[in-house]
RNA sequence: GCGCCGGUAGCUCAGCUGGAUAGAGUAUCAGACUACGAAUCUGAGGGUCACGUGUUCGAAUCAUGUCCGGCGCGCCA
């Protein structure tokens, strides 16, 4: 147990001594910006002195009264109210014990026995991935490792919408392409794809099949059809692995329509009397819910809109026994939360059954320009370009630094120019350093009891890397992989300081190189652990 | 017009279930390697928390009204 839970529980048994029952989320410990404020503190006598009828500074002294543990040097009330808790220098060191033991397990919590899944990225296969979708995919993948870390059996997703108009415009535009390639004009319609990369896909076509592709026919439609998707699917899969997301589970839009499963879902609803038509269209009742207007799900052409096998696939989610299912979209997107909300509340699901994240958009400059992005002119910044020029951790930290709900602003030239000011390199050149410490100490052995410490640098990693496990479940339960960068980013901040204002290896002072090797190696752990949940490598060596 | 997101230092952003003097990075200026990695560290300057009103012991944080920016409001996905 960490001092800041030995501080909750026993805050909490000195109220309900005095008579006072208060909930987990009423008493906050935080760690003091001011060493004068001692190593933590707490807020609960004043935040709760209207329900105890008392005055903050009465309560605090009644609470700290009632307050009793072997860890506290010394207990001050201070301001309006406010409880600062001293730690005893013995008890802060007792986290590297800890942490050495478990390693990369530290800051792991207990199965908690929910199952969630996360779904990102999902770009329709019918082009390269774009910028938007690396904010995604960076996001996602570390907002479900955070999950995992806060000890939810986490699932990542990924679907790929196979059928409907756009992927038939990517058929006819790689066809389109094929014919060029034999010499016939062939002109590309507006919502059709212009992108280069088709044109590569239709040579390989011509190179494995010849011109026996060139009779027009549904056959070869569907052929065009499929070769795009799986030549799309595989760039995809092969871009996003080579950004260090592997996803668990594909699902096809192909296998939510087969069988009747679209309608025998469209057939309940209708029983439930959810289901209207107006205007030869067939309607959905999503305002009885918590959309602002109904939503069509066939369109009078008799075809589905994309929203029926939508609903299918959330329901398929559902069904496989999940406590939370999480969408990460573009902000363009946000329209659909609340229809996609409403579609399980009518199958009986709760609101928050289904949380949808949503990112904003990704401007891009170069020499000082906004860079437009367009994923149909081919002028796109591809992901794939991104991560070659500035490195997949410098990517990937960079778009988790910052919360989704912020445009973000991606300086091209900077994050080309020079490597070393992306903040990343602060973080890994601090874990290469504790690295090569350990290195150079090893024959000296290592102190993991942590009684030695006592300097104020000491104790400031000290409740730093204790306050590990506490972060890691406050930024799962916000899905906030940015809360981990800041931390990251105070972290490596301190190990910083600490070397240069400490001769760490003293061959003259065993003990207390033992000593601060021990905290060293503790560092070491804890900052690879928190970048790896970012998916951001931690080299031993720059 | 309606809805969602944002407006905090020159720039990029934290802080938002109300708490101590509003913080980082970067940029600017001035310093520090014959100690373990200077991709680092030390220090300085830099603020009407977009604006008004309200709630209270206390508001960047909550409510409300404006202003500015982005996005959405389709029988597209």
């Amino acid at each position: 147990m960490t001092n800041e839970e030995l501080l909750k529980s026993a805050i909490k048994e000195a109220l309900s001594s005095c008579g006072i029952e208060a909930l987990d989320s009423e008493i906050a410990i935080e760690r003091t910006r001011d060493a004068a404020h001692g190593d933590y503190a707490s807020n609960v006598a004043m935040r709760l002195s209207r329900k105890a009828g008392k005055k903050p500074v009465d309560l605090a002294n009644e609470l700290i009264g009632n307050i009793h543990s072997d860890n506290i040097e010394k207990i001050e009330i201070a301001g309006p109210g406010f409880i600062n808790f001293f730690i005893k220098k013995a008890s802060l060191g007792s986290i590297i014990t800890t942490i050495i033991e478990k390693g990369t397990d530290f800051g792991q919590a207990e199965p908690n026995g929910k199952k969630i899944n996360v779904e990102f990225v999902s770009a329709n296969p019918t082009g390269e991935l774009h910028l938007g979708h690396t904010r995604g995919a960076a996001l996602g993948d570390a907002t479900a490792n955070l999950y995992k870390k806060a000890g939810y059996d986490t699932t990542k997703e990924y679907y790929v919408n196979d059928c409907g108009n756009q992927v038939a415009h990517l058929g006819n535009s790689i066809r389109c392409r094929y014919h060029e390639l034999f010499g016939e004009p062939c002109e590309l319609g507006d919502d059709d794809y212009h992108g280069v990369g088709l044109i590569k896909i239709a040579q390989e076509i011509k190179d494995k099949y010849g011109d026996s592709k060139l009779v027009d026919n549904e056959e070869t439609k569907a052929f065009f059809v499929r070769y795009g998707i799986d030549a799309n699917l595989a760039g995809i899969k092969k871009d996003m692995a080579d950004f260090g997301v592997v996803f668990d589970k594909f699902s096809y839009e192909s296998d939510i329509r087969k069988g009747n499963t679209i309608e025998a879902t469209l057939q309940e609803l209708k029983d439930k009397g959810y289901v209207y038509e107006k205007e030869g269209a067939t309607y959905l009742n999503t305002s009885a819910f918590c959309d602002d207007k109904d939503r069509p799900v066939i369109k009078a052409d008799g075809c589905y809109t994309y929203f029926m096998p939508d609903i299918c696939y959330h329901y398929n989610k559902m069904s496989r026994g999940y406590d939370l299912i999480v969408d990460m979209l573009g902000a363009d997107h946000h329209g659909y939360i609340n229809r996609m909300k409403s579609a399980l509340m009518m199958k009986g699901y709760s609101k928050g059954a289904l949380e949808v994240e949503i990112y904003q958009i990704v401007r891009v400059y170069k020499d000082g320009e906004e860079v437009k992005m367009s994923k149909r002119t081919g002028k796109a910044v591809a992901h794939r370009e991104l991560v070659e020029w500035c490195g997949k951790d410098a990517v990937r930290y960079l778009f988790c630094e910052r919360s989704g709900d912020t445009h973000l602003d991606f300086n091209l030239d900077l994050a080309l120019a020079k490597s070393k000011e992306n903040p990343v390199y602060y973080a890994q050149y601090a874990h290469a350093r504790c690295h090569s410490l350990l290195e150079l100490g090893k024959d000296i052995g290592i102190d993991s009891t942590g009684s030695k410490l006592s300097g104020q640098k000491e104790s400031d990693i000290l409740k730093q890397l204790a306050e590990f496990p506490s972060m890691i479940l406050s930024a799962a339960e916000a899905r906030a992989p940015y809360k981990v960068a800041g931390y990251i980013q105070k972290l490596a901040q301190t190990i910083h300081e600490y070397y240069a204002a400490t001769k760490i290896i003293d061959r003259n002072d065993l003990d207390g190189t033992k000593a601060r090797l021990g905290l060293i190696q503790a560092c070491e752990i804890v900052i690879k652990d928190a970048l790896a949940i970012l998916g951001v490598t931690a080299p031993d060596k720059m």
